[in-house]
DNA sequence: TTAAACTTTCAATAATTATTGAAAATTTAT
DNA sequence: ATAAATTTTCAATAATTATTGAAAGTTTAA
């Protein structure tokens, strides 16, 4: 397999990856583009290499600035913005890992903790109800803890942890 | 908030997590359902509950069982066929896990691993994808080696690894 | 200030994904 | 075997989500 080839295999398995889980195809593909580049890139650069519209990528690139993954790069002498992407797979984690928990898993804990919460009528499936999603409420919860621990620790956490877990 | 109010906004809640997820959204809704419900439901149950078509139910009840998570119960005296989910948080999670792991994860592992073992020609741009694509493949490998370990451990393994972590 | 270079916005359109509903297939009871 | 009950399939349709492209907006250089 050659460089281009290789390249493009990535570029869009991370794109169909991204897309399963809730990802846009679009957006994966930026971002996987600035992964592998050894250079900032230009709008220019991001459109002609995945044949997608300025609008697109504008779009996009605004999105994955949001999440903290992407940012601006000033070029002296260059009147064009440049953009990269966290170079570094652990902060990349972490980051996603925050960001995620921030915008989908703590909304639902929320409801999971309030639907948890209503008042125990002693009928069959009040009981059912309120003990199923505090068992969910619970387990979400730990689930979201280790994802702030994860993200809120020192550089190698994420790895030592994984090991410790694995071993 | 009343039961019935409850009730529908676990499960509307359940399903707009499940979109953010990359899970249909009757799919995730019907699992929600079975999920509270205090005894097996026959398809027409779950249309009227849900307010969805008969296509539709059969379709999400088939692929939940494919994922595991949802069985057939026979009913002795009843013609009609009925379903429950798992109803154990702990097993739920192992399942959705393993099979995420199997259709998604492992197949974006082989591509990763195939891209970075290209011949390294030697090139700034080559030895770029290489290593990025390696540190890439590193991290998923290790995060699905732990979700792995988490399948096929016994019931309490989750709860008790995950207090080890945030403890 | 002006205008060229560049970016953003957003209504229109396309692509994708989910849903319906009715016909076909299957199962079960007699 | 027959037919009623039930489920599955799948082409048509609807709903959602992504993408385009051009107009409006912004920045920069002279």
């Amino acid at each position: 397999m050659e460089y281009q080839e290789a390249k493009e295999k990535f570029i869009s398995t991370w794109g169909s990856l991204g897309t399963m889980w809730g990802i846009n195809k679009a957006m994966a593909m930026i971002q996987a583009l600035l992964f592998v580049s050894t250079k900032p890139l230009s709008m220019e650069d991001i459109m002609e290499e995945l044949q997608i519209s300025r609008g697109n990528t504008s779009m996009n690139l605004r999105q994955l600035m949001d999440w903290g993954i992407v940012t601006k790069e000033i070029i002296p002498g260059e009147r064009k913005e440049f953009f990269t992407t966290e170079k570094d797979v652990q902060e990349l984690a972490r980051q996603i890992a925050k960001e995620r928990s921030r915008r989908e898993i703590q909304p639902v804990i929320k409801v999971l903790k309030e639907v948890s919460s209503i008042k125990d009528d002693k009928t069959e499936k009040t009981k059912e109800l309120i003990k199923q999603t505090k068992a969910l409420h619970e387990l979400t919860e730990n689930a979201d803890k280790m994802l702030n621990k994860l993200i809120n620790q020192d550089q190698n956490w994420l790895t030592k942890s994984l090991f410790k877990l694995i071993k």
